[in-house]
DNA sequence: GACAGATAGTTGCATATACAAGTGCGAAAT
DNA sequence: ATTTCGCACTTGTATATGCAACTATCTGTC
């Protein structure tokens, strides 16, 4: 039998995406409830650490690495160049924005990142402290696949 | 040293928000994509899969149980109500909102079902079938330490 | 050089998500 | 009975997310 019809109970009790989103809301909003008297959130804060990560990348890189549509991340930048964090860079292909963290994104990044120590110890706390590992796994078979 | 200021490095190494969030959105968009045709979003799914499963459920219900907050819950129930996909039920206690699935939405969780299976191989095949008695694990640990 | 196709980014639209603050109902204490 | 407190849900606001369609630029081909 190829296509059995799955029934609720099968997909109540597999589904991959109904856990992977509820684990998703429940890590966001602690790392999000730690970085809160800073104004930033942990979509934000990934996003400064790739770019400092990566000196001056373009929108597309960024996009690439993190697994972002282009168009999410052409707002989320927005915003985040509105509060003076990040600042964009010339370049010689005219289609090309790159974009590199202002001294003042420097800084708050730099204030972020104890408080990210004590969202990341919570949640390996919670959730176990090899699941770091699990989905580095998960996330190289990712990025390989797509190398095809 | 209680409170070493963890390097941008460490940060990008080990964060598990950013590796939790990425894979979130690669999951979310097969699956999305495999319902695309039904006009259902995953998202949408799980909510009929748990209804369905519940009986007829409050929103309290269905909230603790995803772990997802109730004013997205609300605004989710409201466009799947639009849709015809679920119907409110009377309930004794004024304040509740009890709802269950339509017969609309039942044949809808029937013909999503199929497209489900689909999608879910493509992800444990890509990810590793492992990935969801790890994430069960990690499910379990959360609801467990909520019960104290 | 002109045109075709590819690439980078933006914008319109819809959905998902959560916090803060509000409304309305119920239950418990007095 | 009234008051107080808590629960269930909704609404205002802001961010995150992705698809479709668009503009601008570059690149290769003729």
């Amino acid at each position: 039998m190829a296509k059995p019809r799955p029934s609720i109970d099968t997909i109540a009790g597999e589904c991959v995406a109904v856990r992977l989103r509820m684990l998703n809301r429940v890590v966001t909003n602690i790392y999000d409830d730690a970085l809160r008297p800073l104004g930033l959130k942990v979509s934000q804060m990934n996003i400064l650490v790739a770019a400092a990560k990566m000196g001056s990348p373009r929108p597309a890189d960024i996009s690439e690495r993190l697994h972002l549509d282009a168009s999410t991340l052409s707002r989320n930048i927005d915003r985040m160049k509105a509060r003076g964090w990040l600042e964009v860079v010339q370049d010689d292909d005219g289609r090309a924005q790159p974009f590199r963290l202002t001294a003042e994104g420097r800084s708050l990044l730099g204030k972020a990142a104890p408080v990210w120590r004590v969202a990341q110890n919570r949640v390996k706390e919670l959730l176990g402290s090899e699941i770091v590992q699990q989905m580095d796994q998960a996330i190289a078979r990712i990025n390989h696949s797509e190398s095809s």
